[in-house]
DNA sequence: ACAATTTGACCACG
DNA sequence: CGTGGTCAAATTGT
């Protein structure tokens, strides 16, 4: 991909920028019991701003799309869901893919929280992947029907990188996280393929367990930027700050977690998670959302999301993206009613907000 | 006893 | 047919 526009490149960071920018206001506006219209506009300018920058990356249509999806940009424009995908199997469920890096200094990158509860199902080896893969699904996927799914992998060239792969937004409520802590439920594989897995399972899982204890000191780091390589585009905290990455050394389990959502303007409880399908799933109830791409992250996770094939239009699309604002892959985007479920801001009920 | 994980088998897709 | 994703029995943990 080409990304090597710099006017276009440029161009596409002062939009992401000023989308920035007006997240913040109108976080503030929210936090301020603001007027609707107030939020309104605010709303429309982000979109607005949002629909450019993915413009732009429309442009470069090897930037977005990999296998003849519709470009984002085609479907955010509300009128315009007359698209219809001409021979799209399946695919209603999101998908987007998220990089968080561990911090190996704490020695705890065995494991990462997004908020959710997810129940391992498999692992498997990858073809050409150093680490296995491990599939998890929600811990809920029976009790509640929820299909959320998640494939995690360490990177191969820094093994301190935790790839995450999300699919499918959350339908449950995972009423525990009110009591937030930052345990950690997802265990990645430590050891390499050629390393026993017998070994790997057994002995290697308790120390992790142990560690998970500790998570509460993690550090993580949260980047954008473009990877000419990949076709994938990471987030860099600065062009999205307020995509909430809290340390967990900062929020705490019975800590508060408001008054540093508060230092970064985030969307706060105004939204549920029951109602605002959008937001990361890292912060689940307690405590940060975030507008469609982004996500509150909670403690744990902070990192560099990336869209696996490259199609940012799915920014939009991140319902309950995870800590760390998903974008999400479009190869399989949502139909309208998908996208307002995840982006609902045009939705009556949103509009009173 | 129940819940979660491991792991080989199975299946679908390209 | 190879690979990735899921299933489910066995195993392990609480």
């Amino acid at each position: 991909m080409e990304y090597t526009k710099n006017g276009e490149q440029h161009g596409l960071i002062n939009e992401l920028i000023q989308g920035k920018e007006l997240a913040k206001q109108l976080c503030n506006t929210l936090l301020s019991s603001s007027s609707c219209s107030s939020n309104e506009f605010l709303i429309d300018k982000i979109l607005s701003t949002y629909e450019k920058a993915l413009t732009m990356l429309n442009s470069d249509s090897n930037l977005i799309s990999t296998n003849g999806s519709p470009s984002r940009s085609d479907l955010i424009h509300d009128d315009e869901f007359k698209y219809k995908p001409p021979l799209k199997k399946r695919k209603t469920m999101p998908k987007w893919t998220e990089k968080v890096k561990v911090c190996s200094e704490t020695g705890l990158e065995g494991s990462l929280d997004d908020g959710y509860c997810w129940r391992k199902y498999g692992q498997k080896d990858i073809l050409g992947a150093k680490f296995p893969r491990g599939y998890y699904r929600c811990t809920y996927r029976n009790v509640q029907g929820c299909l959320a799914t998640k494939q995690v992998q360490k990177s191969d060239q820094d093994p301190t990188m935790i790839e995450v792969n999300y699919r499918g937004r959350h339908t449950c409520t995972q009423s525990k996280h009110s009591n937030k802590s930052f345990s950690s439920k997802t265990k990645l594989p430590l050891l390499q393929k050629n390393q026993s897995h017998k070994f790997q399972t057994n002995q290697p899982q308790k120390q992790e367990k142990m560690k998970q204890t500790q998570e509460e000191s993690f550090t993580f780091e949260a980047k954008l930027e473009l990877d000419t390589n990949t076709n994938t585009i990471t987030k860099d905290d600065d062009i999205f700050p307020w995509f909430c990455y809290l340390s967990p050394s900062i929020g705490s389990e019975n800590g508060d977690n408001h008054s540093i959502l508060l230092s970064e303007p985030m969307f706060l409880e105004s939204f549920s998670p029951d109602t605002a399908p959008f937001m990361s799933p890292s912060t689940s109830e307690s405590d940060l959302f975030c507008l469609s791409p982004c996500q509150f992250g909670s403690s744990n996770s902070n990192g560099i999301v990336q869209t696996s094939e490259s199609d940012i239009t799915d920014i939009l699309s991140a319902p309950n993206s995870v800590t760390n604002s998903p974008i999400m892959d479009f190869d399989m985007f949502l139909d309208k009613e998908d996208f307002d479920t995840v982006f609902p801001f045009n939705t009556p009920e949103y509009s009173s907000l």
